[in-house]
RNA sequence: GGGGAGAUACCAAAGUGGCCAACUGGGGCAGACUGUAAAUCUGCUGACGUAAGUCUUCGUAGGUUCGAAUCCUGCUCUCCCCA
């Protein structure tokens, strides 16, 4: 399988180097991709930067993930608008403890295999270097005004950047002439906003060590109105099932658009071609039946989370947006119900006043921030309590209306359940 | 080192002594329509309060004033120009 072509089709490939494809096709390769622990976990955004890897390695060659301890201790100016605030040493091993677990679950790390996947930290390698030694050895390969003309550089001279991110691109750059001379690495991978910092890395290896490397990108993933991906109500959606649950990350996919769904498919799964066109042109015939969306969403959340997660989820679903009356819920055994309700966000209260007012009681326990937001919430008819709406705000609570006489599911608009369970 | 400009709510951006909890746009949330879609339309978007109203907010610390986001001073940060 062409790695480049497989790219193509896909919609992952934005910009490749000239003699990329060439080198590829010669010999198993080495491939990288740098993901800075900014957080504790990665988020579906990052998954992009990932299926790279992944389908770099369905075609034959070796990937390598590097998880940046270092790079991120300095921080990438690329896509931000201002200067951040660092992140402190345990804050970052932390993260960095859980990007690598995540990492290793996509690629295929057994040493048996010819291409066994790699995993490397540049924190090991960065660490032991002083500033002058930098200096002298590294930084003298590029210019002031080679780095300059980097969008991410550019983006930035009006509001202010600070030398630690001006130097960012030096130190990823550096990355990979590391990689290129301890394990003859010769291409490197990431997303498009990442293209500046890759050819200073390119442009290091062949200033440096006379080496020819290459890059590719993947297009930044954007909503068909061009906003960010990736996030959904109320923020990121992460692939840590502590921080978005499998149901939550089950409904995100399962939300797309069709627009959205066409696209990604093709990047998010590993399915092959035939099997996909198959799949959209049986989508476009009946569009309402959202069979495009269900098996992204299965795909996906198999890949991050498991079969068995997405069973759950899929349930889940089942229950709370298929035809669920009010009768329908409250003849659900408890255990269903708490099945049902796992991925969903749940709260705790010390029991209920008989008669309690609707909205002091959600916002006691902790549903909602502000008594003023709920209001308005249920003013605009978006409250629903047990798939009930709730018309009035200064409703009465009555403890009949529990179900098996300890839980409430709470539902915000359509689609934002919460459970209350009372002891 | 010298000179100039600026810092406003999630973001962008008005406001230059009371009419400002702060125009507008984006984002976000909700409603209608639908397919748990897109597009469109509508409402909401600091906290508490049914409401009248009260309280906290315009980089930061003080000051002037009956009254400040708006005026003055110190501090922090940013940008531009000259050297």
């Amino acid at each position: 399988m062409n790695f480049i072509e497989e790219l193509k089709w896909r919609g992952l490939l934005q910009d490749v180097t000239p003699g990329a494809e060439e080198q590829l096709n010669k010999e198993m390769t080495l491939g990288y991709v740098g993901f800075d622990p900014t957080a504790e976990s990665l988020h579906i955004g990052n998954l992009v930067p990932v299926m790279l890897l992944k389908h770099f390695q369905a075609c034959g060659h070796r990937p390598v993930a590097l998880v940046g301890g270092a790079t991120g201790m300095v921080g990438d100016p690329s896509g931000k608008s201002a200067e951040r605030n660092l992140l402190d040493e345990p804050t970052l091993r932390r993260n960095q403890a859980g990007v690598e677990r995540q990492l290793r679950k996509f690629l295929d790390f057994s040493p048996e295999a010819p291409n066994a996947a790699v995993l490397v930290n540049n924190y090991d390698w960065m660490r032991q270097f002083s500033f002058l030694e930098f200096l002298r050895d590294y930084g003298k390969a590029i210019t002031v005004s080679y780095m300059m003309t980097k969008d991410s550089v550019q983006n930035r001279l009006d509001t202010g950047i600070s030398f630690t991110e001006f130097s960012y691109q030096l130190i990823q750059g550096y990355d990979f002439l590391h990689l290129y001379r301890s394990l003859d690495c010769r291409l490197q991978m990431g997303g498009s906003d990442q293209w500046g910092n890759i050819t200073t890395g390119t442009e290091m290896v062949r200033r440096i060590d006379g080496g020819q490397v290459h890059a590719c990108t993947a297009p930044l993933l954007t909503k068909p109105d061009g906003r960010k991906f990736g996030k959904s109500e109320g923020g990121n959606v992460w692939l840590s099932a502590e921080m978005t649950t499998p149901y939550k990350f089950y409904q995100f996919w399962l939300n797309v658009s069709d627009e959205e769904a066409e696209r990604h498919i093709r990047i998010f799964t590993m399915l092959d071609r035939p099997t996909i066109e198959a799949l959209v042109a049986e989508h476009r015939a009946d569009p309402q039946a959202r069979l495009l969306q269900r098996r992204l969403a299965e795909e996906v959340t198999v890949l991050v989370h498991s079969r068995q997660e997405y069973e759950t989820a899929v349930e889940a679903s089942a229950v709370l947006f298929g035809k669920g009356t009010a009768e329908g819920l409250r003849r659900l055994d408890e255990a269903t119900l708490l099945a049902v309700c796992e991925g969903i966000p749940r709260h705790e209260a010390q029991g209920l006043a008989e008669g309690a007012n609707v909205v002091d009681f959600l916002v006691e326990v902790g549903a909602f921030a502000s008594k003023g937001e709920l209001r308005r919430l249920i003013a605009n008819g978006g409250l629903y309590l047990n798939q009930e709406p709730v018309q009035e705000a200064a409703r009465a609570l009555a403890g009949s209306e529990l179900l098996h006489g300890k839980y409430l599911l709470g539902r915000k608009g359509k689609k934002n359940y919460f459970l209350i369970s009372i002891s």
